[in-house]
DNA sequence: GACTATATCACGGTTTTCCGTGAGTTAATT
DNA sequence: AATTAACTCACGGAAAACCGTGATATAGTC
């Protein structure tokens, strides 16, 4: 007998979870092992079980989709992982996918993409859903940023990614415990970060860096 | 035989709206009779087809949730409709059911809730899932929101000028001295207006202030 | 193998922000 | 005349931000 494709699905809508889990028992080939609601869940379930596929939401408390990649890519953990996105994450494609991210599908498509994504992807092939491609396609014609003030692509550039990750957080008025809780860091670590940006960005504080970032679009 | 309760399901989403069909129909008494992607195709719907029970998605493109809401409590529709939300919707409770929201359910609540609330309402008695009850219990207890995140034209419009001096100093990156220097006054006169201004506008810190400055071009 | 960049954490100290509460003055409105 | 809104200031305490400096580990580059 074949060995089911075993299925974790990380979502912070119970409803949805509970939809998708539906659908994917109506597969014969495929099994939801496990489910959770948040990013740490996720992590937390993944030390003491396994999955072929992880189903993974990139909105989400505690710890977004985007970390819990970033962690799974770090480790070398081998199983595959189909962000599931939001209408406006296109220009997140790219950058995930340099992350380890084998599939993408949007929620606004129809479910039955979620199979067709698991048993591409489980086969060693990545998929797109067709309206993330489109987002893809119009992104590549040029985003066209309104402009306002001069961005400083030099300062963007000269930015780590956890940093960048710190300056999204300050942004959302997160304090630094926050910011430590969120990325799973040390309070100091995250005020090395901060230290950081002020100087690299040249801003005397926390409203300097929020000012960057919208002038940057790194929000 | 028993007339089934028909039912229609707005949600831009259409992983969750299959999902929730998928649900609603193990239930012998529900019948989902129509669904929408977008807040004008519920409006096009309805104009040709009925329903008991419109079960809507708050954000939605095109004309959210909220929009159609009003839109059915102008014409004196008399289906019932039950406001689906995300986690942090909790505060706009009160307001929609002054719009004529009989029923409440937050996406992160288990998918049988949809059952009972349709079902509930359906009998004429409002339905609340158990965390959005919760939201408005810790709202009640002093938590004084004004309103969600988008432009706020009436929090705009009840900052004085001095908290408007106030504000745009803040974001120049102006510490309390500093303004207070500017603005010729005391240190703790321009803290009196930083802690309005944070209150007002419902915000945690000087980077709240910012982002809301920018959001309504008080720039 | 040395060098560099990145990521991670620590500690002690200063400054600023944030919070609550109260209170006096003027100008406009009822 | 009484009320209200805006403006002004004060004080004490808690929390957070800011600053400097240094340390370890790792991965990649020259």
């Amino acid at each position: 007998m074949k060995r089911k494709i075993k299925v974790h699905v990380a979502d912070d809508h119970m409803i949805l979870i509970e939809g998708i889990i539906a659908m994917l028992n109506t597969d014969k080939d495929i099994e939801v092992v496990g489910h959770s609601l948040t990013g740490k869940e996720v992590i937390e379930w993944f030390k003491t079980n396994e999955a072929d596929i992880l189903v993974l939401d990139i909105n989400m408390p505690e710890l977004d989709g985007i970390e819990v990649l970033k962690k799974f890519n770090k480790k070398k953990k081998h199983q595959k992982i189909i962000m599931l996105s939001s209408y406006d994450d296109a220009k997140l494609v790219k950058e995930l996918t340099t992350y380890g991210a084998d599939g993408f599908i949007s929620k606004t498509s129809a479910g039955e993409h979620i199979l067709k994504a698991i048993k591409s992807v489980h086969n060693g092939d990545p998929y797109f859903s067709d309206d993330i491609k489109e987002g893809l396609f119009n992104l590549s014609l040029g985003y066209h940023v309104t402009e306002g003030s001069r961005p400083d692509s030099k300062a963007v550039d000269s930015l780590t990614e956890r940093e960048v990750e710190v300056l999204k957080l300050v942004v959302k008025e997160y304090s630094t415990q926050e910011m430590a809780d969120t990325l799973l860091l040390s309070v100091n670590t995250v005020e090395t970060y901060r230290k950081n940006l002020l100087k690299k960005l040249n801003v005397k504080n926390a409203v300097g860096l929020a000012m960057f970032a919208v002038k940057n679009k790194i929000i």
